[in-house]
DNA sequence: TTCGGGCTTGACTGATCGGTCAAATCCCTC
DNA sequence: GAGGGATTTGACCGATCAGTCAAGCCCGAA
C-alpha cells in the first residue's frame, strides 16, 4: 500500500496469480493494466520486479512449468505397480478437467500461442515437456520390467503418445462440452494399454 | 488496382492468405495493417468484404475447417481396408508434419487462444472437430465389422482419442525439434491399436 | 539525525491498435 | 451520355497498447 523501502507483495504470489490470467486469456490478449489489476501491485513494482510484459510471462511459465511437473512426478514416481501409477494420473486429469473452468494447459496453450517464435519461450516449454516425457517413460520402462507391460512395446513411444493425447485433451478441454471427449480418451488409451500386456 | 466497381481480388485467395497468418501467428498477434500487407488487398476492401477482423478470422477458419475435414474423409473413407485408411492418414499427418514449417492445426490453436470466450468461434471448432470425430468413429466401425478391431473397443472412444491425440500432436508440431515426438505418436497408437485386433 | 537507496503511486509518452471517412475511379443501367 | 452503386485508395480517428518518469515515501546505515 505505502510507499518504502520493504517489498509488500510476494512474488511468488504474484506470480501465481499472472499464472491464472495467462492461462485462461494467453499472452497477447492480456493486457499490462489488466495483469496491474489481477496482481493486486503497482505497475511500476512489476516493472522492477520482472522488466517486462515478457519477462513476468516467462516467469509465470516458469513456475507453472515447475508444479505441473511436480504434479506428475508425484504420481507416476510412487512405489506400487508402475501402470497403476499412470491410470491414477489420468483419473486425476479426468477429475481435475470435470471440476476446473477448463483452462487446459498452459503449456499447451502457449506452445499454441507462440510456437518456436521465441527462443526462451520455446526452450521453457519444450524442456518441461520433455522432462514430463522422460518422467512417462520411466515409468513404462518400470511397468516392462514389473511384466505389466509387453517388452514388444516402446516406453518412449508410449511416453510421447501419453504426451500427445495429454495435450490434446488439454486443448479439447478449453472448448464447451468436452468432458466427454476427455473421458473418453482417457477410458481408450488405458483400454487399449490393458490389451498390451 | 484502380477503384471502379468490379471487385479485384478473389474471396477465398485472400481466405487462404489469410489461413495462412493466423495459422503462423494466432488471432491476437496478428494486425490489421499485416493483414492488409499479406492479403494485397485494400483495409476498406477488407472491411467491406469481411465486416471486421474478427469477421475476417472467422471466414478464415471456416475455410480452414472445410478443406480440413475433406483432406480427412478423402482418406478414411476410402473403399478397402477402414484400418488401412487410418493408417495411411496417419502417415499423412506425418508427413505433413516433416515436410510443412510446422504450423501445427488452425484449430488446435484457435481452440488454445479462444477456449470458449467467443460463442461463434468456439461453435465453428467445436462443430468442426465433431464432425472430423464422426468421421474416425465411422471407420473404426467399419473395422471393427469387417473383423479388423475387437468389438470390446468402443468406436466413439477410439475416435476421440486419435482426435486427442491428432491435436495433441499439433500442439507439439509447433515447437522446435518436434518431428520425433509425432513420429512417436504415430507408432505408438498404431501398435496398440494393432495389438487390439 | 541526516542521508540515500529501494519501493509505490499515478500521471504521462509515443507507438500501434482496430476501424472509419471521403474523395477518386470505374462499370452498368437507364 | 448522364446517373448511381460498388470498389479502391490513403489519410485519418480515438482508444488502447507497453513502457517510462518523477515525485513522495519509508527504512536502514552512517
Amino acid at each position: 500500500m505505502n510507499p518504502g523501502t520493504t517489498k509488500l507483495f510476494d512474488p511468488s504470489e504474484v506470480l501465481a496469480k499472472a499464472i491464472e490470467l495467462f492461462w485462461a486469456q494467453g499472452y497477447e490478449a492480456t493486457g499490462v493494466a489488466q495483469l496491474v489489476d489481477h496482481l493486486g501491485i503497482g505497475r511500476q513494482s512489476l516493472y522492477n520486479e520482472f522488466g517486462d510484459k515478457r519477462g513476468l510471462f516467462v516467469a509465470a511459465l516458469r513456475a507453472y512449468a515447475d508444479v505441473n511437473y511436480t504434479e506428475i512426478t508425484d504420481v507416476l514416481d510412487r512405489p506400487g505397480s508402475p501402470l497403476q501409477n499412470v491410470r491414477d494420473l489420468c483419473e486425476m486429469w479426468l477429475q481435475m478437467a470435470e471440476a476446473d473452468e477448463c483452462s487446459g494447459c498452459l503449456l499447451a496453450n502457449t506452445a499454441a500461442e507462440f510456437g518456436s517464435r521465441d527462443d526462451e519461450v520455446d526452450s521453457v516449454v519444450t524442456s518441461s515437456l520433455r522432462r514430463c516425457e522422460d518422467a512417462f517413460c520411466g515409468a513404462f520402462q518400470r511397468a516392462i520390467d514389473a511384466g505389466e507391460l509387453s517388452p514388444e512395446v516402446s516406453p518412449r513411444d508410449l511416453a510421447r503418445l501419453f504426451m500427445s493425447a495429454g495435450q490434446g485433451v488439454a486443448i479439447l478441454a478449453r472448448l464447451s462440452g468436452s468432458n466427454a471427449v476427455v473421458a473418453s480418451t482417457a477410458r481408450a488409451i488405458l483400454q487399449l494399454l490393458a490389451a498390451a500386456k
